[in-house]
Order: C-alpha cells, then structure tokens, then sequence
DNA sequence: AGCACGCCGACT
DNA sequence: GTCGGCGTGCTC
C-alpha cells in the first residue's frame, strides 16, 4: 500500500517544509523510522520546522551535510490524497506548496506533545467517613459507569465544591489519571428522527443519499429559495455519508450564521459537531483538527479553511450558498472554496453539493452542460409568496436634493405604517456618505495610505478607508484648497439614509442593519430576532440583510439605488446584483402576508432589472451566459489576475512594462494580455498596485503559460506579485 | 521566513 | 580605521 510506504531509520527522505523552499529537502529518518506522510519536526539552520515526509530523498545532497528528522509528530500521517490535493490546488492557483501546507497546519501546538489533564476514576480507597456530598459525588460516578470527569467537571455535577472532590481523592476513593486533553467528538446519531419532508424534499434527499452511497466523486447543485428546506435536504446527505462511515463537512459563507446551524445540526443528529472558524480558541482548533484526523469527528461544520483539514475519510462535501463572495480568499493564497471542495471531492471520491437560490453563472453552466446534476427545491409554499417587484422609475420621480427615497417607495412605507407591518430599505452603502467633497475646489478626501474615497461615519463621528480601516474626523477646512467650512457629504449611506426615514416617519421606530454597527455576531443575531418579533417598524440594512433572515411583519422591500451594482466595467456586476436583488427580495411576505418589491432604479429598460423583475430566471441566467460567451470570458474562457505592489510606483510600473514586454509563454497559448493599469485600489496601506490581466481560451495550459513567464523574474527589494486565477472581479 | 555574509556611507 | 545600512543567498 503506496499509503503505508515506511522509511527506516537513517534513510533518505524528502521533507516539505512549511518555509517558503521551491523544493524539498533531503533528511535522514529519525531513529524509528517513518511513513510517508509523516508530520515531522526538522532541524533547518538554527531552527526547528514543521515538514511533512513527501518521498524518498532525491539524493544529490552531500551525504555528510544531511541532517535527521528530530521527531515525527503524534499525528495521524497526511494522507496519499491529501498530498495529491495540495499539489493540484497548488498548481491551479499557482501557489508555492509551503504556502500550501501552511493552510494545512493551520492548527496550533502541533508540535508541542499531546496536552494532557488530569481525570479522575473511582479508586480502591474507602473514605474514612462517607458525608451527603461524598456520596453524591461517588453516585455521579457510579452513573456514568466508565466516563472519567476533570474535578471541576465532577463537582458541578454532583453539586458539591472542588475541596470535596480533592477530599476524596486524598482518601484514596478517587484515582487520577493523566489523559490527553483534545478527546473525540461525541457520536452523531444518524438514525434520529428527521424533519417532515415534503415529497419534493424528499426525492432530493433521496437522490443525494444514492449519490453518496455510491462512493464516488459527483457534483450537484441544489437549488432552492431560502424557506425551500434546503438545509434540512443536505443534511440527510450528511446522514447518508455517516451511515456509510464516512466523514461530512459543511462549508458556510459566513460565521454568523453557524450559532443558529449549530443547533439545527444538533436537533437531527442528537450532538454538536465540530466547529472551524477563525473565533475558534487555540485549544478548540487543536481538537478539531486533530479529531478529524483520527476520524474522530465525523462533521465539521466550517468557514472555507476547514477544506484543508485532514480528513481520514471525508465523503460529503457541502457548500452553503456556494455563489457568496465571501468563498474567493482575496488575500494571502487566492483559491476559491468552492472550486478547492470539487477538487477535493475528487480526490477522494466524495460527493459534493453546492446549495444555493441563486447560483455563481459558473456553477449554473457546468449544470447545463450535464458536468453537475441539479434538483430543483420549490417552495414549501409555493409560488404564491414570491412578492410582486416592481421598478420605481427615478426620472419621473420627484425628490428633493439629498434625499433618496421617492415618493412612491414613501406611500408604500406609509401603507405598511398604517397597518402594523414592516417595511425593509436596502442600501449597499455602509457610513454616512460615500464621499467628503470640497464646495470650494471639488476635491474628494482620500485615505493617505490607500487611493480608496473615505467614508463618513457619522455615529463615530469620523470618516473611515473601507480598504484599511484607517479612520481620521472629518476635516473643518480643505486638505486641497484649505478653505473652511466648505466640506460637504455627497451621496447616500446607510446612516443618512436612516436620517431621511427619521425625518419622513417620525414615530417610526427605526432599525440600522449595518456590520460595522454592532461589535459582534452575536450582538447583531440578538437584535435580528428582536426585530423578528417586531420591535421595528423600518429596516434599513447593508448587504447583511439579503443573508435569509426570516421577518414575518415584513411585507415591503425598497431597494433604494438598483443600479449600484450594475455600474462600472465588472463582468460579475449583473450577476451579483441578481442575486442580492432575488435575495432581498425574498425577504418580503415570507410568512402568510403577501410582500411588495419596489427597485428604484434609473434604468428600468436595463436587462437585468427587468429579468429580476420578470421573476425568470433561467432567463437571466441565459442572457448572462449568451453575453459572456460573446466576450469569451469566465465560464467560457479563462482568465487571471497578475497584482505587483510595491512602496515605489515607478519600480512597480516598471516591473509590469517589463513583464508585458516578455510575454512569450502568454503568446504561445494565444492568451492576451491587458495592462498594467493601476489595480482597482491603486494603493493599500502605503503600497502601489499594478494590475496585469490575462485572457486565455477555455481549455489552454493557462497555469503553466504563467507559471513559465514569471518563473525567470527576479522581484528586488520590495517588490511583490500574486497570481489570481479566476478573479471575482476583471478591472 | 529567518539569518549570515558582504559591500558602501557617517561616526570615533 | 569601525559600526551598521539592507541587498543577496542559503537552509538538507
């Protein structure tokens, strides 16, 4: 077995290290041997690193210079498939591999030996005198049989203090022992009963359940609108792949939502399952990844990392709301979650389900192309409850300067007013005003580190970079022209949108639903159920809204700028405007109240306003399609974004004239090349960005081409390049 | 990533 | 003469 291959003491071996090496690294075994695979500790110069045991040694090295493994890790070795997984996804997205395992090890304490903690058994001991806590505590014991406790464990349960336990275990009636402190996770029932299915759900449960038991690898896309029991579908795929042995996880976009996950997965399977997130503590991430290694957690429930978690034997790979953004990492290695769990999948030929209600254009088209199977989820309700959308057309709408919500959205809110239900204002704009602009001379104020706008947040009364968080007042007199008094806010935020309403319904009690008003997920989940039991009349959030909250009194939507995101030269635009508009949308008359949609909007004739309007959208989808396969862009043709940054703008113009000057191995492939032109924000704190684009027909060695033409280049000083395959967005 | 080696400017 | 700037290169 390719999977068992051992290596014997002062054998070469071949070590990847998580620094940043372009190639492994020849050691001798360590006294006992080794598997391939094994976490090991190496010694590299003056320090000790963390490796994984990738092969047998190449050789070539001087016998007499090689170094021994200092020690092989208490952890399950990496897997044959983990490997391959690497490097594929280290290939696809052109990452160096230590950079790759690196988000494989991200656990602390690898390396420290396994944490012990003391517990306690029953003991031979017979206590001199037997008191009404001793005797509890023995009870307590007594009843969970052959279960060990830590002290503090054993005296809540019992009810008594610590001081009685130690009495005990000082008389000799409680024995301690040391016992590893990261432990398995408890068993997840299958069998419990699950939730009423509908037929609908129930042939898609069924249809997944036969994928999963078929262990292979295959894709699905389930789609269906938030209230269509797609949760409840997957998760009896997950109770498919348990039955079977094997291991499921669970990627969503948001941690947010897993306090509220956590307890559905809790109600069918009779047991938490296994959390990775970045709140995780230190101890908690030790747990699980260790867990997930032995087999011993059979679900993680996880951000998108949780995909280089090294499962034993993972059959089932879910990924929630697979269009959010949120699954592209956009900084540190760029890989897109989404994709990764595909590969994954194939790797070791698990299932994958990508649920969403309004699917990325790419998963979408490898649905039409039969690359993916697709069940449909309908309503539980039916189609009656999808509200009635329709577009506010702006031009014929009279406003006042500085105000943004029309007359027609304002009857509206009234009508709701009147009759005790709850209208929603969506706005994707966080802050006060987008932009702080001169009177005098027109300029804009802009962050000193980065080129973004800053943003005027009026509640902490400054304004803030939406790229690096950098936050200054807002300035009496002009940073240009240095005329006082003439600064102006320009443009709607959510806050000022919040003012306008205040003005407009002045009994109104008004709810803000922006991410950067609340300092934690669980302030903001409090205040999303309090507004559910009504305690608001007016909602005005952020994207945050458009992520399936239920609010039964909801029954009217106003989408204030419709055409925020359908501007600029972003391909993805369209789409992603689709789906916040379908989403928040949805939001109206989920309950047994019909709901209303209003978009202001000052295009109404626009294509995609009207496919969302129309309600079709496979028609939207289709359009979509026609027009990227005409542009020969993502999903029918590929592309890839080159970043250098650097403190010098001159150094890093010149390193991309440069590059677009040497583009051989681009023009063997056919590709284009755009650019440099500055990035999209030309400068983050303090470093300009170049952008390079490249275009390639679908189905081309793109990787390879760009991998060969940045290969000979040598970035001096502090000059850096990143690759990003698949970007979200193009210019 | 660190850390050493090495080759040029401003100090005792 | 030396201390130290960070550019370059190595780590089995």
């Amino acid at each position: 077995m390719s999977g068992q291959e051992f290596f014997q003491a002062g054998e070469r071996v071949g070590v990847l290290t998580t620094q940043p090496l372009d190639r492994l690294l020849d050691y001798r075994a360590p006294e006992g041997g080794c598997y391939l695979g094994a976490y090991v500790e190496v010694p590299l110069g003056p320090r000790k690193v963390l490796g994984v045991v990738w092969g047998p040694g190449a050789g070539g090295f001087d016998s007499a210079k090689l170094r021994s493994v200092i020690r092989v890790l208490d952890v399950a070795p990496m897997r044959t498939e983990m490997r391959q997984f690497l490097g594929k996804a280290a290939d696809y997205t052109l990452t160096p591999m230590p950079a790759m395992l690196r988000l494989a090890t991200r656990a602390p304490g690898l390396s420290d030996p396994p944490s012990m903690r003391k517990i306690l058994r029953r003991g031979d001991g017979v206590p001199d005198r037997m008191t009404e806590a001793r005797t509890r505590v023995l009870e307590v014991l007594e009843e969970f049989g052959g279960l060990a406790f830590t002290p503090r464990e054993l005296a809540d349960m019992a009810d008594v203090t610590p001081s009685v336990v130690k009495g005990l275990v000082k008389q000799g009636a409680l024995r301690e022992e040391e016992a590893p402190r990261d432990t398995p996770y408890p068993h997840l029932d299958p069998e419990l009963p699950s939730k009423q299915l509908t037929d609908d759900q129930a042939n898609a449960a069924a249809a997944l359940a036969d994928a999963v038991h078929s262990g292979r690898y295959g894709t699905t896309l389930l789609k269906g609108v938030t209230g269509s029991g797609k949760t409840e579908v997957y998760l009896e795929a997950v109770a498919a792949a348990l039955r079977a042995g094997r291991q499921a996880l669970v990627l969503l976009p948001e941690i947010a939502l897993t306090a509220e996950f956590l307890t559905r997965v809790e109600a069918r399977f009779g047991a938490k399952p296994a959390e990775w997130h970045s709140g995780a503590t230190m101890t908690e991430r030790r747990r699980v990844w260790k867990m997930v290694g032995q087999g011993a957690a059979q679900l993680v429930i996880g951000a998108r990392s949780a995909l280089f978690l090294p499962f034993r034997d993972l059959g089932l790979i879910i990924v929630d709301e697979e269009h959010d953004t949120s699954y592209k990492q956009e900084d540190g290695v760029l890989y897109n979650a989404r994709d990764m769990a595909v590969l994954r999948a194939a790797m070791c030929s698990a299932q994958v389900v990508l649920a969403s209600a309004t699917p990325s254009l790419e998963t979408w088209a490898n649905a039409e192309a039969g690359k993916y199977k697709r069940l449909n989820l309908t309503s539980r309700f039916g189609a009656s409850v999808l509200p009635e959308m329709r577009a506010v057309d702006m031009r014929s709408e009279d406003l006042l300067p500085a105000t943004w919500i029309s007359p027609t959205l304002k009857q509206a809110m009234t009508l709701r007013m009147e009759r005790g239900e709850q209208s929603l204002l969506f706005l994707n704009r966080r802050g006060f005003a987008p932009v702080t602009i001169c009177r005098a001379c027109g300029a804009q104020v802009a962050c000193d580190h980065c080129d973004a706008r800053m943003v005027e947040h009026r509640f902490m009364k400054r304004l803030m970079c939406h790229q690096c968080g950098e936050t200054k007042p807002v300035p009496e007199a002009c940073p240009s022209c240095e005329v006082e008094g003439k600064m102006a806010p320009v443009g709607p935020g959510i806050e000022r949108l919040a003012e306008e309403a205040t003005a407009l319904f002045p009994e109104a009690r008004i709810a803000v639903l922006s991410s950067d008003l609340f300092g934690s997920a669980r302030a903001l989940k409090q205040r999303i159920e309090e507004i559910a039991a009504g305690e608001a009349d007016i909602i005005l959030g952020t994207q945050l809204v458009a992520k399936g909250h239920n609010f039964p009194l909801l029954t009217l939507v106003g989408v204030i700028d419709a055409d925020l995101g359908l501007q600029g030269s972003d391909l993805r635009a369209a789409e992603r405007t689709f789906q916040l508009m379908r989403q928040v949308a949805g939001r109206a008359g989920r309950a047994e109240r019909p709901g209303e949609a209003l978009m202001q909007t000052f295009q109404p004739e626009h294509p995609v306003i009207r496919a969302i309007l129309s309600g079709d959208e496979e028609n939207f989808w289709k359009a979509e399609a026609a027009e990227r396969q005409a542009a020969g862009v993502p999903p029918y043709g590929r592309m890839a974004g080159i970043i250098l940054s650097g403190p010098d703008l001159a150094a890093v113009f010149d390193l991309g004239n440069a590059m677009a000057r040497n583009d051989g191995p681009l023009r063997q492939i056919g590709a284009q090349l755009f650019g440099p032109a500055p990035a999209p924000i030309a400068r983050v704190r303090g470093r300009h960005r170049v952008r390079l684009l490249v275009k390639a027909a679908k189905g081309v060695p793109l990787q390879d081409a760009i991998a060969r033409w940045i290969a000979p280049l040598r970035l001096k000083g502090d000059l850096r390049l990143s690759v990003d395959i698949d970007p979200q967005s193009f210019f």
